[in-house]
DNA sequence: TAGCTCTTGTCAATGTATTGTCAATGTCGT
DNA sequence: ACGACATTGACAATACATTGACAAGAGCTA
């Protein structure tokens, strides 16, 4: 039918098990009894599973855990099987409010939803689960205990190969997709401080930038967010042109060369010492000695993050008196 | 109503009790009391329901909540249990259509709006801009005469100096936004085709890509929208993943290497031939001869790219007879 | 209205089927 | 030779089926 000249399947059981999350026992007991996968075999007999194979095992995985019967699902077709997953036509039981364990327990179901519909690139299952996600968790424990955990194992499986670019582009433009929907809920007071949010050159990585565009607007910031890969007078002229009070760049990649440091030079140079430069993200520390030399805050975490708005909030603020919170 | 061709009864009786909300005892008291539902069993002899029985409990549950006797109507076909249920409903849609001219004026007027926006970097006036013209115009005429219009614009104005990359950067991540917003009111069938979106490595302009993605799904595809700047294996691998039917890419800027050329007789030889390649964007006409060597589609306009669509639908959903509005 | 029957949802007891896990033993590959 | 893999068989924990029973109502009759 199809002629399979490429990456031919290359793959022993222990990767399948780390891929796909089931044991090794239970793989060949699946394949014993049901015929769930028929991996070819090496000479020796040992089983040589393909990435269909991993992927059709992570789908029956899922399955199984939402009540289906390994049994009566592990012949069904690759898309049977998708279709057994789409979150559609669902009823909900009414549910009274979750305690914070329910929320942990929940999110972590989601994650695994949403990782298994990555994997088959499955972007519509991926909106549905976050949409669902968002309605019941709510957008602040949405993103907290789903959205950062979720792109923490992206970065890990990442770095570890497990992740393809491909996966992450596509899990990329989802998310952009959704800042939409979560932000919409939230309006910005008319003089509320600007932001201007990228990442620098060479840094094609944006989700760091996007959760920092999310976390922002909950905090009640005016966002332009620039997406990524942009050259500091690029960054500079959005930030003329909007009269940003600051700009917040996500650094998550680590490069040898000293373009990121000459950039962050240049960018300060550019926008003067009025506007605040905040640098955040998994590699912002490698380049500490830049930031204070320009005098940019560093944010180590997503809380660090907040608390840098919170105090710029005031100082920008200033000629208005705060009076949030009382509707 | 329900395109139910697929009849691959595959749920255990505790699936059966989640999804339609019926207790386990009480299904199998019907079953053996009044033959309300009649399932298959497996060898062991559990019980096997099918999505049609399921249906069928929720509409019993529903009927005899509403005070029908269960004896009564247990053997009831589905239709008459529908009708049963609802006695009569009607929406009358009233719709005053504006004409086209009309469209087109306020289409005019809506780009000059957008592009005073981007101007001064204000992502939120874009948004409501298009939010605005997306109620006004329909989201049809919206892409054919705002989106595709602003975008040659923005084009032209690349190409003479007058925008600047940031300007790029912003609207093609509020124009991203607003694909999922569009989009949200299609739902493709389950057995739609499958239509991978990228660009060629190299090629960082997105915002073809993004509207070939809105025109597919308007046309009833299932998209998996990858982003830009992709090497060959990477959208190879998605394909395999996804089991996708076609994949489009859009080409923008033509380079004077190689690169192109070989990126794309790479991933055709990874697709494999079963997988229909089609290749589109201002560039595109600059490759045509790798093009007809691999044996991929150019399209030249958006309205090539549909009919292309529409031919490939035909072609792919063949082996499923159509059986389309035979409600 | 009391008494009777029929309907219907629920439950308990008992046996079978399914399924994840594990141990013992042998083989493959480097 | 050692770690990773395969095969086989077994086991325990669930999940399911069957049967029979019971109680709360609904409807009917005297």
């Amino acid at each position: 039918m199809s002629n399979y000249l490429d990456d031919a399947p290359c793959y022993l059981i222990s990767t399948v098990v780390k891929r796909s999350g089931v044991k090794a026992d239970l793989i060949r007991a699946w394949e014993r009894r049901y015929q769930a996968v028929t991996p070819s075999r090496t000479d020796g007999g040992h089983r040589v599973y393909s990435d269909q194979d991993i992927v059709r095992l992570k789908l029956l995985k899922q399955a199984t855990t939402e009540g289906h019967s390994i049994g009566q699902i592990a012949q069904l077709s690759f898309d049977e099987l998708q279709k057994l997953l789409q979150p559609d036509q669902h009823t909900p039981p009414s549910r009274a409010s979750a305690t914070t364990s329910d929320h942990r327990y929940l999110a972590e179901s989601y994650i695994e939803k949403c990782y298994t519909a990555m994997m088959v690139f499955d972007a519509r299952a991926i909106e549905s689960h976050f949409e669902n996600a968002v309605v019941e968790l709510g957008a602040q424990v949405f993103m907290e205990s789903l959205l950062t955990p979720l792109l923490t194992r992206m970065g890990e499986d990442w770095k570890s190969g497990t992740l393809r670019p491909s996966h992450e582009h596509m899990t990329t433009s989802v998310i952009r997709s959704m800042v939409y929907i979560l932000r919409s809920n939230y309006t910005p007071a008319s003089n509320a401080p600007r932001l201007i949010i990228s990442t620098p050159i060479g840094q094609q990585h944006e989700l760091g930038a996007l959760i920092a565009a999310l976390i922002a607007e909950f905090k009640g910031w005016r966002i332009t967010y620039l997406g990524p890969d942009l050259p500091a007078e690029e960054i500079a002229f959005a930030v003329k042109s909007s009269n940003a009070n600051a700009v917040a760049l996500s650094i998550t990649i680590s490069t040898e060369d000293h373009i990121i440091p000459k950039e962050i030079r240049r960018l300060k140079k550019l926008i003067g010492r009025d506007v605040t430069l905040i640098v955040g993200g998994s590699a912002a520390g490698e380049y500490k000695a830049v930031l204070d030399e320009v005098g940019a805050l560093r944010s180590d975490s997503c809380d660090d993050f907040k608390q840098m708005l919170d105090d710029l909030s005031l100082q920008f603020q200033a000629p208005t008196p705060l009076k949030i919170l009382s509707a």
